[in-house]
DNA sequence: TATTGTTATACTCTATAACTATA
DNA sequence: TATAGTTATAGAGTATAACAATA
């Protein structure tokens, strides 16, 4: 490599990276686990596991949505028996919503499968590349973070 | 790192890629360019630039969606100067649904909103982080492609 | 008769507006 | 009066079933 390279590079890299990372994230998209949960739904759910207990409107706050929207996931996962319901400890207005155990083993699943397809197709890989993979990892996630 | 880490790695590098590409790609998605083009449509204009002209099943089948539904996504870009539908050659039936002008200049600028995005963070990374993505990125893209 | 594309119709998801209960 | 949540209603998007045209 040239020594401006790593200037010159800068456009190629992230047209090359965006590629990249977008065909991988639809792949394993597709990987997702056999339920009949909806992508919002599921979003839902990890974004409780991920917080703890929310309210209602911080849940749609968080995933981008309005709250009435949430209401409505909120009301479908409650009758499958994977978020509860509780009434706010100090506020009569505000309801707490948290996953539960069900949640909890379904979302692992979820991973475990997403994950399963990966790992196969690291295997495949030489130690060299997945060197390359594991040096790179933190640093997309830096980015992502950004 | 120790000499069997590339065996015993696997699982962790698998969880680690994964989070790391998942949450990338919901941040550069994100960034799609301010057009009132739902995902499905400028999902539809980019398989058909990247493949040439398609007969609406061929597309609906590329899209993992059914006919009826790409005749929607159809009629609308068709409406908007985004898609041609020229008759088929030599059968009847078929129809040829090729991207316009303008829709190339649209999923170019859509394109570049992204890059955008990318390139302004990778120039806070060191050249050394530059190019273990630069490393990574073909590998990453060998894997979608598996 | 089989196939391609479209139209008819229904269901899901999300949004805005209106309503209820509590602060 | 302001706020949190829900209910009422409407607008996209996608699906299945039925239809029209061509092979």
């Amino acid at each position: 490599m040239s020594p401006r390279s790593s200037t010159h590079a800068d456009p190629e890299l992230a047209s090359a990276l965006r590629i990249a990372v977008m065909r991988l994230a639809r792949r394993l998209r597709a990987e997702r686990v056999q339920t009949d949960l909806t992508l919002t739904q599921l979003s839902a759910l990890a974004c409780l596991e991920r917080h703890g207990p929310l309210t209602p409107g911080e849940l749609a706050a968080h995933e981008k949505v309005q709250p009435p929207s949430m209401t409505r996931v909120a009301t479908v996962l409650a009758a499958r028996g994977l978020v509860d319901r509780v009434p706010h400890p100090s506020d009569g207005r505000q309801v707490l919503l948290s996953v539960t155990a069900a949640a909890r083993a379904l979302l692992v699943e979820d991973r475990r499968r997403r994950e399963a397809w990966l790992v196969e197709h690291l295997a495949a890989l030489s130690a060299d590349e997945r060197a390359a993979l594991l040096a790179a990892a933190p640093i997309l996630d830096r980015l992502a973070g950004a």
